[in-house]
DNA sequence: CTGAAAGCGCTTACAG
DNA sequence: CTGAAAGCGCTTACAG
């Protein structure tokens, strides 16, 4: 029942721990005949090395530690998916914790992490961090680090990201080529870095082809989690105030769905009368009625780039390399369906 | 840089190493003063216990792996997240893998986690795992063990699962009272138990509403994942083959999401011409057009009850006690929406 | 109240 | 080719 341990494989075979120990990693100095007995009796055995033990020794725990704001999210889950995946690939475990969107917990799960001695961390920010002394004390320990989507441009570390703004205006460009002239945009919270980048580049769209930018025609969420709900209700204020806007861009799939619903729901016609473009390209969105136009954001490659990049900054640091931080970028791609079709 | 040890605290204050471990953790046998300066220092210099250590010491990692067919899917993401968050509020840790609905991998990874030493195992199993021994020797090894929604009834450990064959039930009865008389079922993957389950609930179910059983209306998925695809080409072929059908009951939503586009293509009318219910409540299903009846299957409270009762064995096990796997059905809810009003 | 000692299970530099 | 020894960082029973 007891674990086997190299003491019992040695005591039984008459020959010392260390002997054993190496037998079983085919150590050149060990005699062949001592090998064979030895693995034979170690697969009978079923001996399992105690991972602790060799941990605590090789001060290495092939285990990473995966920070999320959200789990329950289509984009987010593609990401775990490929970390996953791409970790097991390498032999490696993955832990994952939930921030919650909150810095408080993001702040206690780095240092949970960090005393777990986890051989790296990646991480996807929560909305309200604005603080990064946390962050900053993982880079300052040399302990490998990659943000990915929701990073923060101050932390010295890698990061796998798109490029939000181009992405934006391409989304923003789309509706503009499409015949919209008055053009609304729901941008999600106020802080996070891609929330910015996407309204930059919807202004820009904007004023790029001669329209003029309405402030009021932006819209910002009040809470923290950007939802259905929200884009249900932003709509319904925006047809209100604004019954002349012939197109919205808004910077999340779900709430974008959010407000086709409301249109749907309020008679107004999608496409005809208002064009709606989201971003993410959840799953969702194609099955929806009208089926959403939107960007597509690589999700499985970004998680799949995370790891690839920490798990090349552990070795390195393992091997006494040096490196610097790298900015990966990945493509995005608009996706045409029927909700802008003109 | 390096990581801070008792032994530098120790040398730094001149006392023995023990005395710091014991000051720090409140020992009543050490002084006020020397715990007082002990803790002092620790603060000061940052000192994080070492994990490696402590869990070979305790032979406990306060770790415990969780095993999950598909990570990209909404059902199990809740859970998921259910069992990150109870987990965290007991200082507990999560490694994620995904077996890929691969009982190979699923085998292995089982090592995997059994030589990571957690604590224990939440698993919810691959749809062609029909060999269960990799789970018995969990059992075996005393490792506390619970699975969820895929269970397999031959092993004895603890099962938090819901009442498949009733809800099913509760769908098809839903369909005749809205004045379905011929009804189809998709019903996904042959093997796995709620598969099964469900298909008897749909079966019982016209037979005691005097209905004819005819297996000719059963589709059973071909590949071993059930997907949007699948449901739109089983429609395709349902509505060619048997056109006088008037309901479809189909074991997940996903699927159930595939057959509603699908009709909508077709020009057939949902809920006019046929009428279809689905299984899980994913969150999609309010979204579509029209809004998909379904059955809401906890996702959430299944995964904190799961980390509930693996949490409680852990402990019983330390502390020596006994115990008894347990099963812990939660209840089901028929959600009705437009696309089976009569 | 304090500390020396043993030990968790492994690895590896060193001696023989 | 083999083994004794030291050590990773901690905990705890025991002696003083």
């Amino acid at each position: 029942m007891k674990p086997v341990t190299l003491k019992q494989i040695a005591g039984q075979l008459n020959i010392s721990v260390s002997t054993v120990s190496k037998a079983l990693k085919n150590y050149p100095d060990v005699s062949k005949e001592t090998k064979l007995k030895v693995k034979e009796l170690a697969k009978v055995l079923n001996y399992q090395p105690n991972a602790f033990a060799v941990n605590l020794r090789r001060k290495e725990s092939r285990t990473i530690g995966l920070i999320i704001p959200e789990i329950v999210h289509h984009f987010f889950s593609t990401i775990i998916k490929g970390i996953v995946n791409q970790a097991e690939k390498e032999g490696y475990l993955v832990i994952i914790l939930q921030s919650n969107e909150s810095y408080e917990l993001e702040k206690k799960q780095i240092n949970l992490l960090l005393n777990q001695h986890v051989d790296g961390i990646i991480i996807s920010l929560a909305n309200n961090s604005t603080n990064f002394d946390h962050l900053n004390q993982v880079v300052l320990s040399k302990k490998p680090l990659v943000m990915f989507d929701k990073i923060a441009k101050l932390v010295n570390c890698s990061k796998v990201i798109i490029n939000d703004r181009k992405a934006a205006y391409t989304a923003t460009q789309h509706l503009i080529d499409a015949g919209c002239k008055r053009i609304a945009h729901f941008r999600g919270s106020l802080l996070p870095l891609n929330s910015i980048d996407r309204f930059l580049g919807y202004r820009k769209a904007l004023l790029d082809n001669g329209l003029p930018y309405d402030p009021a025609l932006v819209y910002i969420s009040e809470c923290d989690d950007t939802s259905f709900e929200e884009g249900k209700m932003n709509t319904r204020k925006l047809l209100e105030d604004h019954d002349d806007v012939d197109g919205i861009f808004i910077s999340t799939d779900l709430v974008a769905i959010g407000a086709l619903t409301e249109c749907n729901k309020l008679g107004v016609k999608v496409p005809d009368d208002i064009k709606i473009i989201g971003f993410s390209n959840w799953f969702m969105s194609k099955v929806v009625s009208p089926a959403l136009s939107t960007i597509d954001q690589p999700g499985y490659l970004m998680g799949e780039m995370a790891f690839k990049q920490l798990y090349k900054e552990i070795t390195m640091q393992k091997n006494k390399e040096s490196y610097y931080p790298e900015i990966i970028e990945l493509e995005t791609k608009l996706i045409v369906r029927e909700s802008t079709a003109s």
